[in-house]
DNA sequence: CGGGATCTTGAGGATGCTCAACGCTAGTGG
DNA sequence: CCACTAGCGTTGAGCATCCTCAAGATCCCG
């Protein structure tokens, strides 16, 4: 099963009436952002709204890619298993970030919330049908899915050539500026995954995350705060520190 | 400079009087398959055939992306460098494959022709205005960007979690897959690259690439042939060494 | 047939992993 | 209110995989 429905929470209930875009925080950031007023029912009346609590699963990887989702809150990883158990998380998903360009019919990864999380939900039939009535949808759509291409070489020359403390700075100012896109302050950042979610990430293992975190914190260039919130105080150092330069 | 003029080769008078496409190899597999023979002139006015040499600069990455390219014959490498020089290739091109998906005015990465290449090139402003007016052309772009999006999480998996052996089987793997797919024989593989690029793939050095297939070799697992091919006599044992299980 | 580049093989070493113990924190229930 | 516990993070010691450095073998092209 992909979706658990019996978790589908009380938000679910705020798409009957009002619009939950016209309260929408990520709206432009989403592919969504290209519809006006007018068009926009027409994207309203095929999506519903929902949560997923934490640890839940959102999709399965292999499963039929029925649905495709916005995130309108909270965090999502994406992951891939190889059968021993092995795991690569190949992606962190924030408010405004879209599920589901990479699939084939089936879905390419899994999908779970971080914490609590807040999605719009797609079925694909119904959305390709749109697409073929306003082509700048589409046309966003592309335009993310090659950012989202950018983004996995970035991620393909982070983890087949930067060493373990160019990895995790990397990690930490990619944080730093998603959410500055977001809004958001450039730092301190939240980090709403664990050491394991980080290690899995980044081709390590949860105690050479923390060893060169710790590392880090020594040097001066990282400071850790309370609720996981890591401050950075010297961008421009750390950029150096990321590419080895 | 982002392609050398001069060494467009005598290809290019081929563009002039009968179409190119007419005797295209790959058009099927390409995205000029969507279109009819009524639509395709269409394309033919924006593109030009053009070919270039062996280990000669196609793009280079960080320049405007001013040009999209079909390979219609050789192979290219894809590849980003850090600072201090060492080197990531993100990806191998063949026949039928689109090069510049993953652009964001600045092309993401550096191309190199492999052997002899050719190439259609299209003009970015160009392609799009013509997006505009097939909507079917950007569909079939929007699913070969699924597609490469697939592959890079494919390629993250195997960089951040797989055995150097397990990385040399997986890719002898994919190649054949590839070769299967553009109709040629699924084995013997042809090796168009060196074993600093087939490294630089997988996040390796060029010892431990050659030592693991030194090591396959004597496994019994390939077989080494003459002109750099590859013979994969058992692909059903390859797959399990592919993904540890 | 010669020479440069590429590939292979070997020995030693370093980065990051494995295995293990300890500390911290937050949630729980008495 | 506090002891208890479970999960997570940190730290340490030893080790394995893969890298570095080096030399020899092979191939290819002139």
């Amino acid at each position: 099963m992909t979706l658990g429905e019996p978790k589908q929470g009380p938000s679910g209930t705020a798409a009957e009436g009002i619009s939950p875009c016209a309260a929408c925080s990520v709206r432009d950031m989403a592919f969504c952002g290209v519809l006006n007023d007018e068009e926009l029912p027409r994207l309203l009346a095929i999506f519903t709204t929902l949560s997923v609590e934490a640890h839940q699963p959102i999709i399965d990887e292999g499963e039929a890619a029925d649905y495709l989702f916005n995130v309108t809150g909270g965090a999502v990883k994406l992951y891939k298993l190889l059968p021993d158990g092995r795991r690569q998380i190949t992606g962190f998903l924030f408010a405004g970030d879209f599920l589901g360009i990479a699939m084939n019919e089936k879905y390419a990864y899994s999908a779970e919330a971080l914490g609590r999380v807040s999605l719009c939900r797609f079925p694909r039939r119904k959305l390709e049908s749109l697409l073929d009535e306003f082509p700048k949808l589409e046309k966003r759509l592309l335009g993310m899915a090659s950012n989202e291409l950018v983004q996995a070489h970035d991620q393909i020359l982070l983890l087949g050539r930067k060493t373990a403390q160019e990895k995790i700075v990397s990690f930490l100012l990619s944080l730093s500026d998603r959410a500055a896109k977001r809004s958001s302050e450039r730092s301190p950042i939240e980090l709403p995954m664990g050491r394991a979610d980080i290690a899995d990430y980044l081709g390590l293992t949860t105690e050479t995350v923390s060893r060169t975190i710790t590392h880090l914190k020594r040097d001066g260039l990282i400071r850790l705060l309370q609720g996981g919130r890591v401050d950075l105080p010297d961008p421009a150092a750390l950029r150096d520190l990321a590419d080895g330069s």
